[in-house]
DNA sequence: CTACGTGACGCAAACGGTTGCCGCAAGGAA
DNA sequence: TTCCTTGCGGCAACCGTTTGCGTCACGTAG
């Protein structure tokens, strides 16, 4: 098969133990026998063996990812993220798709866990006592939620919320619709808060509808309640469903911006491909998820004697043109 | 720390070997000593440690997955099929996104080697030479992509082509463009040879642009090239430079589908949701993913008695409405 | 010249399971 | 009753590394 400590060691008539320290403990040895050692393994083309590396040393080089839904473009930007910074630290990551189906979350993770230093869990569904059952599954750091006793980086939403309902208060409007996501989202609800907070603040009419899951085809289907409605702008749970919304107005003929304002959340890259390009509340994913790397091996090194970090990141409102002055009526 | 087979031996009486096969080799055990030992494993909250499971066994319950860019929403539906077709199976992914940087993918398979089952990889970047390299590695697929001796699911695109070419000739379409992919890209050599011969079939005049990368940006940059010339519909390498292309034409005001017909390939999640909605030739990745984990699988477990197994697959059009007849001068 | 410190390396025991092989006891057949 | 079969469970080796500790030789100081 491939080759092994071992066969380095009879080829260059050391113990194993000293080819190991050579590799990976380079003061431990002669620099003359390390040199030489590593030449040997380089020529006979030595790969270590990561499991057998990971039993004893405990080290698994490893970091576990859990997202809810791959295919919602708000999370492959995130997943890069992660990518990149545990790359940037030697680590690959492990990623488990939930699909949007909490109950998975807790056996996924437990499978991961001896597997991997550390978790990262992006989680905006699952209920918050079996997250509390995650949360003993240290490290482990939680993106956009926030859990007691646990690390978490979250996303602050009421900043953009408040710019978004200031910057449709300046156009003008004064009935506005918010779409809401899925009922048990911790995002939705705080994000609901957000927007009841800023409408009350500027004295809007604030129309609920949802929850909606966070699909295109949910979008879709918000469409034509939000048209039968007497708003003149929406601000949407994410920007799937705004991306949904407007592909229904458009095709029933009412042009989003002139006709009707929508906000999306998340500013996920479609955004600024969409017709018109989608004004959205910009949720800092990448940079949260580098964070959420940065801490959990912070946390692994440590071995808990580090308190509970919770980073908070801001968001913005990013304008384009799917918002305009409301129409005259 | 955790409950290891030891704990759970030392508990039942028994020695490890039996509670060993109790759980995972259930025909060996007397039932009624399989049962104890599984409630009082249950009990104790057991979770094997997979890492040295797979020492001995050999067995990894990993698949490895190797995508260009997890941000080119062509890649998602992909990762997402291989991962539940994986989890179907008892298995978890672990990805390595290679960032479109083909020199990292035989270093990052090495590495994840010992440690999965068996790998996918989805590389139209990656020279051939290098391939070979990866090709020992064994049990490997290719995803869209041939490799002599090894396995691959590959997409044919020329039927999807043919449909295309066909299509804008029976709107009147007389000089087509195509937006060239990557330099060295696999997929663009295939498209490009497919788009050439179909276009000599129907009597099509064919200008070619590029290469481009699969990004917004490269397609907003083509429609300024695409537009100075008087071709009357283009084909696009993926959707990616499609939707820029057709982003920055409606900036320019050029109208796509009146003005000029646009195409994309991959069928990407996003092209329903663009404006206009974008023809493009489907690509089954989904599809091509779970095959991949299929014959990826089979592979571990025939331990290389298998021939090289080549599937193949089919493109086709999705019309919608970035194609019309073509404006009279 | 002896004693002791130190650097370089080897020994062997883990890490937590899996698995081939063997022994033992009970049951059935002769 | 005796012998053989069969089922069940234990022993121990092994997977490939890491790592604490011991050994050995050499150099230096007393």
């Amino acid at each position: 098969m491939s080759v092994t400590l071992a066969d380095i060691a009879r080829a260059t008539g050391l113990s194993a133990s000293t080819v190991s320290r050579a590799l990976s403990d380079p003061d431990k040895v002669n620099p003359r026998t390390r040199d030489r050692v590593r030449k040997i393994a380089q020529d006979m083309g030595y790969v270590p063996n990561q499991v057998a590396r990971s039993l004893t040393s405990g080290r698994n080089d490893l970091i576990g990812l859990i997202v809810p839904d791959i295919a919602n473009p708000f999370f492959p930007p995130i997943i890069k993220a992660v990518q990149a910074r545990a790359s940037a630290k030697g680590k690959t990551v492990l990623i488990a798709d939930v699909d949007e189906h909490p109950s998975d979350e807790i056996q996924r993770a437990r499978v991961m866990r001896k597997r991997v230093d550390g978790l990262v869990v992006v989680s905006p569904r699952t209920p918050d006592d079996r997250l509390d059952q995650l949360a003993e599954l240290s490290p482990i750091v939680f993106v956009n939620r926030e859990v007691k006793g646990a690390a978490s980086v979250i996303i602050e939403d009421s900043e953009g919320m408040r710019e978004a309902v200031e910057h449709l208060t300046a156009l003008g409007h004064r009935r506005v619709g918010y779409l809401n996501g899925p009922r048990r989202s911790w995002s939705n609800t705080q994000r609901q808060n957000a927007v009841r907070e800023a409408c009350a603040a500027h004295g809007v009419e604030l129309v609920e509808f949802g929850p909606f899951e966070p699909q295109i085809q949910a979008g879709v289907r918000a469409a034509d309640l939000v048209h039968a409605s007497d708003v003149t702008a929406v601000i949407a749970y994410d920007d799937m469903i705004a991306l949904g919304l407007m592909a229904r107005l458009n095709e029933r003929g009412v042009r989003v911006g002139p006709d009707i304002s929508v906000i999306g959340i998340d500013d996920s890259p479609m955004s600024g491909m969409a017709y018109p390009t989608l004004t959205s509340i910009h949720v800092p994913g990448s940079e949260a998820g580098a964070r959420a790397v940065d801490i959990v091996l912070d946390l692994a090194d440590a071995a808990g004697d580090t308190e509970p970090f919770v980073v908070q990141l801001e968001t913005r409102l990013i304008v384009r043109s799917s918002t305009s002055p409301v129409r005259e009526r």
